[in-house]
DNA sequence: CAGAGAAAGTTTGCTTGTCAACTATTGTCA
DNA sequence: TGACAATAGTTGACAAGCAAACTTTCTCTG
């Protein structure tokens, strides 16, 4: 990926700050990382002619809800995008028949995203790119004990991100 | 972040797949921790009213880079994201007179995108602000051979991931 | 050397998601 | 109770990136 031919002159520059702050490699990795998985993934599911990645992540979080719903609000969480940006998504879900929109009785401001027979169908058909993907790009060099450990990582990041906004 | 009193509610239904794949409970980590991240750094730019976070990484890039330039191919290779995209990028950071166009006199098909000082202006005024991000995410529960380690999986991931497409 | 093909960048049209404003409903407390 | 704040969600305008078509330049082969 990278010019291995000039790796060490990019490395090497003299900055102007003291270089290689461990922190920051680890942050280009993360996002260079989650970058190239989800180019594969994308990639391997237009090859498939099946829907874009956001689809199946709806679908998928949907499908490990309680009822296969889950309030907007959630879901837009659980997805990390705004809600305007989810309300977009899930109409387009929608208008696909995937899903359906649902009104709270007890309170009249939420509406649930619910997951129709169609979704779990699609979602079904999207698992296995998804999955034989996710296993080439993480199995191919960690264990799963290894992959565990990495998730460990990620998640302590992400609840220091989180915790103090 | 995630509703903790349902949590085990979510991660107990009776799935039509066998549950807890550790490759998607891996690769869901990242996305999430990518996105919280990425969303705190974006906060704290704007905060500051600075420009936004991939302006930072075109001048952190090519900071690094040989002679503060970089060819437009490889600096979209490193940035992950498309030629086209880098194309517009550049042109507003340009505009904004951080950057300069520079064309190869050996290959007139290649150009340039050069730092140029008012770039390492703005990157020195940047990089304080990312630097207490990062320290934050990732120092708060990470120590720094811990942060090191999580780097090497991360790359062990992306190489397998960028090798085979 | 000519011409097909590859490579580097740019441009165009479109999709997608964010931000801010807005509506509607619920909660709070004086 | 009644007004004000808070919460849930949607909408519209806009920005940013992708995909694909296109231009230009280089490379390689017959």
């Amino acid at each position: 990926m990278y010019p291995m031919s000039e790796q060490s002159a990019v490395a090497e520059r003299s900055g102007t700050s003291a270089d290689v702050d461990p922190h920051r490699e680890a942050w280009i990795s993360l996002t260079q990382t989650h970058a190239a998985v989800t180019g594969r993934l994308q990639e391997a599911l237009t090859a498939a002619e099946l829907p874009p990645l956001p689809w199946f992540e709806v679908l998928a979080t949907l499908d490990r809800a309680p009822e296969q719903r889950l309030k907007m609000g959630e879901l837009a969480e659980a997805l990390v995008i705004t809600r305007g940006g989810l309300t977009k998504l899930v109409d387009r879900l929608i208008k696909a028949g995937l899903l359906e929109r649902n009104f709270c009785e007890t309170d009249r401001r939420v509406s649930y995203a619910t997951l129709l027979p169609a979704g779990v169908e699609l979602l079904e058909e999207m698992r296995p790119i998804v999955r034989a993907e996710l296993a080439a790009a993480f199995s191919a060099k960690l264990t799963v004990a290894q992959a565990d450990e990495l998730r460990e990582m990620l998640d302590s990041v992400r609840s220091s991100a989180c915790g103090m906004s």
